[in-house]
DNA sequence: AACACGAGACGTCCCCAGACGTCCCAAGTC
DNA sequence: GACTTGGGACGTCTGGGGACGTCTCGTGTT
């Protein structure tokens, strides 16, 4: 796509226009709902203006409610869907649940960082952010060369 | 060091200002040739600025051709040594040339993972790193509990 | 003068990929 | 039992790259 071709966009609040062009894509399910839209800078090359022109643009969305826009995410869709949050709290959420629901009780050791890699499909960097925030909540251990441990109950 | 103490660097393109110092440091050997600059995160720490800062920095140096960057080793000065390999690779190389030179015929076993540890004062990891990829390249076959041995010429 | 816009530089965060180090527990061989 | 290899854990260090956030100049329109 590319919404004004050749026209660079000139006029009066130009970010007003940017903002009508994405809001009508998103009203047409060109942008589905939980998706996130182009990055800035590719915005900015697509309608040949500014990164800070679009930023005014998609503040208006923003405003509307429309979008959410998450650091280091993009501008999100926002649809009946909840936002997507950042992966290693999705992986820090699924051992705290498998932990509470009891399928991982005290003692018992934790999958591998590479298993929750595979299992998530993430870098270990990643499972391993996640990994570290349990540990700073104080629900699991990890000792070296073994493996990573559920805690005693201590709530 | 720490060449820009109390004053945070600030102004017009505080990369480019970064880079000057760090080509100075170079020039006057403060940073030998073939060894590697400090790391990003250490630089941004000095100077005081992001990491991605830094990055626009040693970008710079990188375009001139005064250094070269290696993953998970650094930005090394460029020399007339040659860029140092990885430990693995040091390690397998030796192997290979002994193997190539006779020191080690055909159906000889290789030294065991331990004094190959100690002669490169490696790790057993990074030692059985280099072994796997003599492997793979079919120079040597391991067997359980007993050795690596040398592979029949098979080229 | 007020506003809209352009163009950067810089910051912070998230995620990725890899090398290297430590450890532990096996299971074979001699 | 002392030696080997096999294989897996976690720990810590590198660099690579992308996204949004913030700020500050300058310029042109109204």
């Amino acid at each position: 796509m590319e919404p004004q071709n050749g026209r660079p966009l000139t006029g009066w609040r130009v970010y007003a226009q940017i903002a009508d062009v994405l809001r009508e894509q998103i009203a047409s399910g060109h942008f589905p709902a939980g998706g996130a839209l182009p990055s800035e800078l590719a915005l900015s090359g697509q309608f040949r203006v500014a990164r800070t022109t679009v930023r005014r643009a998609l503040a208006v969305l923003r405003d509307e409610g429309l979008i959410v826009t998450i650091r280091s995410k993009g501008h999100v869709v926002k649809g009946g869907i909840e936002t997507l949050a950042y992966r290693h709290e999705v992986i820090a959420d699924d051992l705290r649940a498998q932990i509470h629901r009891g399928e991982l009780t005290a003692g018992a050791m934790l999958p591998s960082e590479a298993s929750l890699r595979q299992r998530h499909s993430a870098s270990r960097t990643t499972v391993r952010h996640a990994l570290s925030a349990l540990e700073r909540e104080g629900l699991i251990v990890s000792e070296q060369g073994k493996g990573r441990f559920v805690c005693p109950a201590t709530g």
